[in-house]
RNA sequence: GGCGCUAUCGUCUAACGGUUAGGACGGAGCCCUCUCAAGGCUCAAAUACGGGUUCGAUUCCCGUUAGCGCUACCA
């Protein structure tokens, strides 16, 4: 039975790598039938905030991904104490009484020195119980193994065979001096009791993974599959991170632009990983079938984005095609509170003859605000009167055609085919081309050149609300 | 500094020794057309560099360079 878990920290929004790594994970779980775990990884107290944590379940709600079971390292750190403890028993760790750095500062990096603290770990055990009695605080290491060295090895899913030397492993702490736990620790501890298989994390972990190895290794438990994603860059190339790049990392600011959850899942799943077949827009239930670790890349990828544009265009040109292949009554719904957020007056009666009109237009659910706003303002913008003024025509050829246009409308019925019928006539009448008829129109009932086809528009608009504005045009070239 | 990972169009990627190096986004142009979109067609655009191995390297090996990651009693 295939496990894995997601195990984010909560010390910042939701990152848009974070979510990848989730939806990587969930992929996998789906795709095998397996569980997927959330593990709130909270043992750093100090940097935990509860804003963070309603920020990651925030946005995986709204990605539409659930998981299976939920655990919080927090709640389980008697379990690490006490596999700490055994592996203190064992020899495999050692008390180190010095004092926790205080600050940064520039670490001596004199030959070997970081490995290990060699007065520490070469204590008696009967001093180093002494002193641990007396209540001298201490910080529990990892006795790497050093004479004789060896390799350690381990077999990345997606990087392939991996391999070091304990010479190059430093003995890393398990225990801090305040007793908890840390990362390598409570992750390797809970990865064993909740009986993980696979371990699917950002390629940061990648020469961590080796110092967990060992952790298993005395803890006696198999190790689970490991399989490191490709971390997601800055244009730059740095790597993205809250603090540098601000809201372009995080999920919900994706969320509050108008992506559709399926269309951002899809563009995420596209960094890094590819279906090796071209398709691009694809389904939850194509991504879960085609997805593989063989299919992920081992080097990073650049998450597209720009000062003045912070949105990646293929992910703009995803979500326009999710758009586009949504069913015009759940493209309605998912409108209805972007319509809302823009001040429209509108219910889904209405919307629901709007949305079609402009599903090829919008990239962003947002872009109702600024695409559609003309369907729903009582007064448009004030624009400008020559704006009226059609191709190879002057203000009269205009007014003409709008007083031609009011006498027309006002006795067709305001539906798609009489409109049209009777509009191309119009332009018969006028001897003039049925672009330099329907464009004085377009611009007296939108306010602007670029809309809607007309004759729809006019429909959904209504012959109230049409003969008004035109009025309104026509008392502006006057 | 040490260790590790990576390197194909501007970006996301395909090609697991033999292709005119493919697709997509974005860009340019044309077509369609009541404008804008959408759609169709076309064009420009890449194997970091140097050595090997091989009849033949994007592909395998070595080196260089560059980028990234780890090197905390953060995760």
């Amino acid at each position: 039975m295939v496990r894995v878990r997601f195990a984010p920290s909560p010390t910042g929004f939701l990152h848009i790598g974070s979510a990848r790594t989730f939806i990587f994970n969930w992929l996998y779980a789906r795709r095998s039938g397996g569980a997927m775990i959330l593990r709130i990884d909270d043992t750093d107290i100090g940097r935990n905030t509860e804003a963070s944590l309603q920020s990651i379940y925030e946005g995986l709600h709204w990605l539409e991904l659930e998981w299976d079971e939920e655990y919080r390292q927090s709640e389980r750190l008697e379990l690490h104490r006490k596999l700490a403890e055994a592996i203190f028993e064992k020899g495999l760790a050692y008390r180190d009484f010095t004092p926790a750095q205080a600050g940064e500062g520039e670490r001596e990096r004199t030959e070997g020195a970081w490995l290990a603290n060699a007065e520490m770990r070469e204590l008696p055990r009967a001093e180093s119980d002494r002193r641990a009695a007396a209540g001298e605080p201490f910080a529990l290491r990892y006795r790497v193994p050093r004479d004789p060295e060896r390799t350690i090895r381990f077999d990345d899913a997606v990087y392939g065979e991996q391999a070091k030397s304990t010479a190059d492993i430093e003995d890393f702490a398990l225990l801090r001096s305040d007793g908890l736990p840390t990362y390598h620790l409570a992750s390797c501890a809970d990865d064993a009791d909740l009986r993980i298989t696979n371990v699917v994390r950002g390629q940061d972990h990648l020469s961590n993974t080796f110092k967990h190895v060992l952790i298993f290794e005395a803890l006696a438990v198999e190790p689970p599959r490991f399989a490191h994603l490709p971390l997601l860059v800055a244009p730059d190339g740095m790597k993205l991170s809250k603090r540098k790049h601000g809201p372009v990392v995080s999920v919900t600011t994706y969320r509050d632009a108008g992506f559709l959850p399926h269309a951002f899942v899809n563009f995420l799943c596209l960094l890094g990983w590819s279906p090796k077949d071209d398709r691009e827009r694809m389904s939850r239930q194509e991504l879960i079938g085609a997805f593989s670790f063989e299919g992920i890349n081992r080097s990073n990828a650049v998450v597209n984005f720009k000062e003045d544009d912070p949105f990646d265009p293929k992910a703009l040109w995803l979500n326009a095609e999710h758009i586009r292949a949504l069913p015009v009554e759940e493209l309605t719904e998912r409108l209805l509170p972007f319509a809302a957020a823009a001040g429209f007056n509108t219910d889904r009666a209405k919307l629901l003859r709007i949305t079609p009109l402009i599903r090829e237009r919008i990239r962003l659910l947002s872009d109702i605000a600024t695409v559609a706003d003309f369907f729903f303002v009582k007064e448009l913008a004030s624009y400008e009167a020559s704006e009226l003024i059609p191709q190879k025509g002057d203000a009269a050829l205009a007014l003409a055609v709008l007083q031609h246009a009011c006498r027309v409308l006002s006795e067709t019925p305001f539906e798609h085919d009489p409109l049209e019928a009777a509009l191309r006539k119009a332009a018969g009448d006028l001897n003039i081309k049925t672009g330099q008829m329907f464009q004085p129109v377009r611009v007296a009932v939108c306010g602007r050149k670029n809309a809607p086809p007309l004759f729809a528009t006019l429909e959904a608009l209504g012959r109230d609300v049409s003969l008004k504005r035109i009025a309104q045009a026509i008392e502006k070239l006057q």
